[in-house]
DNA sequence: CTTTGACCTGGCTGG
DNA sequence: ACAGCCAGGTCAAAT
């Protein structure tokens, strides 16, 4: 068996404010990055190509793969075998950035093909400090949060990858999202490489999920194998999904509905902006018109009900002020900007507008940008951090509580362990990365963003 | 129109 | 260890 190598690591200055990797790719927005194990390096196919990333407080490292062949174009290839020699030598794999001898800066881009993908995905040249200090001027809530949430962005997906992830995601969770999606890009997506004895497919088009009735193969039917797959029911969205995308709509139509503002590759965006190429329309309270059709027709689809047409819209066709109302979400509005406390206790469909209207009217234009960090800080993976802080300040946390009978009572908890627990457990279940010295508590939180280990929390610790 | 259920599956949680 | 709950919703039928 061929195998290929990386190419050397390049580097990118970028600040943790700015761009942290670690909670970005994890934050369910994309499904598809594999963190190495014992590793801070973080690999997924985009286009084509096998990416590696990696990160430290100044600099964004990323290489490639370079098959030793041009990767073939069939579909699912056999299994590779189990245990794969290490296409890479050993020594490299460590967890902190290589020696920098080893480590070049793309001087011009005409070499680096790559430094322009990545610019695009992260939608780079959109200032992210300055965007927290502007959502934090007007918002004291996020203003509280987003501390111990720096450097989530918004990352610009291919739309239909964001289209088939997302009808996934409904009514599941992000781990079973994940395998999900992989399954589907091992089944229908093209090889193009396997490392350390994984491999590596990429997320296939609409044209390859629509299964081919003429010839009487089995396992063509594309709702069967994605059942077979343990898909449940989303299995069918997906099929008629792919089968209205690629047959009843003109080539492009989904890339049609982007916000031309922020155009497929190659970066023209309003973000931190170098002059747009398109008008994307008069900003409203309920987005601009070009969102607002972009949503309508997405909601034409199978599987796609307004959550999912937001988080396709924002994450897949660059519409900044898309806000994705799902559970989190709505947990938030309601505890933390009183949002159903009157009649309605469930979500329909106006106060789904009514909760999107009231976060674009409070952050403005990017407003999904500042509702992913909440989401996140709201995420059980992630909310250690700010039990973390609540302790470390030493306030009283109040949790409301919501199991039944007892409506409106509030009982009032003391957090006393959430600095010793979470965190010592990171050191023991990561193992390399956090020693369990008495560091600052600066310290701590920073290596506690740092740590890739979802762990489990109490129930008591978790309601905030 | 708004309101309910049903829907697949497996990770996660608590007793 | 092992049931039962729940997870970034959506659809369709019924009220």
């Amino acid at each position: 068996m061929t195998v290929g190598a990386f190419s050397e690591w390049r580097k990118l200055p970028v600040s943790l404010s700015e761009l942290c990797i670690n909670t970005t790719l994890r934050c369910g927005q994309s499904f598809r990055w594999h963190n190495v194990p014992d590793s801070d390096e973080w690999r997924c196919v985009l286009h084509g190509r096998l990416l590696s990333l990696k990160q430290d407080p100044t600099h964004l490292y990323y290489r490639t793969y370079l098959p030793s062949h041009p990767p073939q174009n069939t579909i699912s290839p056999p299994p590779p075998p189990p245990k794969t020699a290490a296409a890479i030598p050993p020594t490299q794999q460590k967890a902190s950035p290589p020696p920098t001898d080893h480590i070049s800066t793309p001087t011009n881009d005409d070499d680096d093909p790559i430094l322009p993908l990545l610019t695009a995905y992260f939608n780079l040249p959109a200032n992210l400090t300055t965007l927290y200090e502007g959502w934090s001027q007007h918002d004291a809530n996020f203003r509280r949060k987003a501390p111990q949430f720096t450097g989530i962005r918004i990352l610009r997906q291919d739309a239909w990858e964001a289209l088939i992830a997302f009808i996934c995601s409904s009514n599941n969770n992000i781990a079973r999202i994940s395998q999900m999606v992989e399954k589907l890009c091992r089944r229908y997506g093209a090889f193009v490489a396997t490392v350390d004895g994984r491999a590596y497919h990429d997320f296939p088009g609409p044209e390859a999920m629509v299964g081919d009735a003429d010839d009487g193969e089995e396992g063509v039917d594309v709702e069967a194998t994605l059942r077979g797959l343990g898909f449940g029911y989303r299995a069918k969205y997906i099929g008629q999904t792919a089968r209205i995308v690629a047959l009843e709509r003109e080539e492009g139509w989904l890339e049609g509905l982007r916000n031309p503002e922020s155009v497929a590759l190659g970066y023209a965006g309003s973000l931190g902006g170098e002059g747009g190429s398109g008008d994307a329309g008069e900003w409203k309270e309920e987005g601009r018109e070009g969102y607002r059709l972009a949503h309508a027709k997405l909601l034409e689809l199978q599987g796609v009900g307004p959550k999912v047409a937001d988080c396709v819209c924002l994450m897949g066709l660059g519409w900044g002020e898309a806000v994705p109302v799902d559970t989190h979400v709505w947990q938030i509005a309601q505890r933390d900007y009183k949002f159903g406390k009157g009649s309605h206790k469930s979500l329909n469909k106006v106060l789904y507008d009514a909760v999107g209207n009231h976060f674009r009217r409070l952050w403005g234009k990017e407003a999904g940008w500042a509702q992913s960090v909440l989401f996140t800080a709201n995420l059980r993976t992630f909310s250690d951090r700010l039990a973390a802080t609540s302790s470390k300040v030493g306030v009283k946390v109040e949790v409301k509580d919501e199991e039944g009978g007892n409506d409106g009572v509030e009982v009032k908890t003391e957090v006393t362990t959430a600095t010793a627990i979470p965190l010592k457990r990171a050191a023991s279940e990561d193992g390399v990365k956090v020693k369990a010295e008495d560091d600052t508590d600066t310290h701590a939180v920073l290596q506690a963003s740092q740590t890739t280990t979802t762990r489990r929390m109490s129930k008591r610790l978790r309601k905030r």
